[in-house]
DNA sequence: AATAAATCGTGTCAAGTTTACACTATCCAC
DNA sequence: GTGGATAGTGTAAACTTGACACGATTTATT
């Protein structure tokens, strides 16, 4: 691989940030200025700079957007179908990061015109080819959750079992028995009580546990 | 995305190509001519051409070494370390491809010194990053082979299930039991005998079977 | 102080799945 | 027709999954 003919390709890195927020699967979105996407929404995104990584990228976006720096990242897919960006060939390394919706402060920029979370499942238009990478980005955080523990990433540090139940029912889309769920939880050793209670609300105050690993590890939860 | 100071990077596809033969799954790999990889062996690459994607060019490079046309063929990763090259910046996008070693004919070429199917127990010395990539692909092919059909493209169109199970051995690195293994694969539907004998040897004659699909699916393999 | 409203936390049984295990059948070579 | 090689087949025990309901604890209300 050395000789090439010139290439006039620019690489870019772009991130599908989830949370699960409002009891809701929830992507950050941006509003763009630049024409011919004006108005039109996408997930952050842009060049890489020089000698930067795309993963050192997609984490500057994640951090300029969320101001989150240890959010779990991985990359998804790399996107080249020439005719994705009408303004020229732009090949894109997507990357999925999952965040907790507390601690999350959008930070709308003078670059965008508007930031929000949308529901996954009410998207608006998106620019690009971002319909598809969002597509394939929910998919992937599905088959994710099951097969491994990185719901933790979408949760504060400390939390109860029924909010850990409740970002899986989310996300799968069905519900889920509570004393099956817990159960095995708890068997696959993947959380650990605290100690402390949770306490909100006219109720009994849940216990809140911790995950052991917060590090991706692969596990068949469900 | 669209205002970039100028990049120079060049992009590519690499092709890890897998077959089971010899009781051994095995990788395709090339051995370069070209300073300052003289002798190195890699995993067959090369830029792509204008107005390529990346998977066509990956499909190009899997024809030119093995005139297959037809084989699963599916993007793994994109490695963009700044570094991987030593000559500038490539950013590859890497493709496993799974050939079923029949009708495979390797075709060397002007451009390498070589071209050859090593057992990835045994791989030689890897130029750029492959020793990284080759390790990606082949932990993603044992992950696939347990929850996806993606078995039928390492065998050819009529196989016994005794070689089914060979594969699957193989790749797993582990013996399975043959009855459980048979009536797993059988409950599932996801092949069909097709009436006729193998009859090689001098031993009792196995049932052809094929796969329904030829085309990947997620299934509860093992 | 009693009651209502809300969520927490817990066990068992049946059904389904997985694992372990060994012998007869069929073909070819001699 | 005997020996060597691989094909093909069933069952029982262990384990895992799925279905299912009610008392416990807290706060707010009266």
């Amino acid at each position: 691989m050395g000789d090439a003919s010139e290439q006039h390709i620019k690489l870019a890195a772009d991130a599908v940030i989830f949370t699960v927020r409002d009891g809701a699967l929830m992507a950050l979105l941006i509003q763009m200025k630049k024409t011919p996407y004006t108005g039109m929404w996408a997930a952050p995104g842009g060049m890489i700079e020089q000698n930067e990584t795309t993963e050192t990228a997609a984490r500057r976006i994640l951090n300029m957007q969320t101001g989150v720096t240890d959010a779990h990242l991985e990359q998804l897919a790399t996107f080249d179908d020439p005719k994705r960006d009408r303004l020229g060939r732009v090949v894109s390394v997507a990357y999925v990061a999952l965040v907790s919706s507390e601690h999350v402060e959008l930070k709308t920029t003078e670059k965008y015109q508007d930031v929000r979370w949308w529901p996954v499942r009410k998207l608006p238009a998106l620019a690009y080819d971002h319909k598809g990478i969002l597509a394939v980005a929910v998919s992937r955080l599905r088959a994710k959750l099951e097969y491994t523990n990185v719901a933790w990433s979408l949760l504060p540090k400390k939390f109860t079992l029924s909010q850990l139940q409740e970002v899986y029912e989310i996300i799968l889309g069905r519900t889920v028995d509570k004393r099956n769920f817990r159960r095995k939880v708890l068997d696959l050793k993947l959380v650990e009580p605290t100690g402390k209670k949770s306490a909100r609300g006219a109720h009994r105050p849940a216990e809140l546990f911790k995950f052991k690993q917060r590090k991706m590890e692969y596990v068949d939860v469900m």
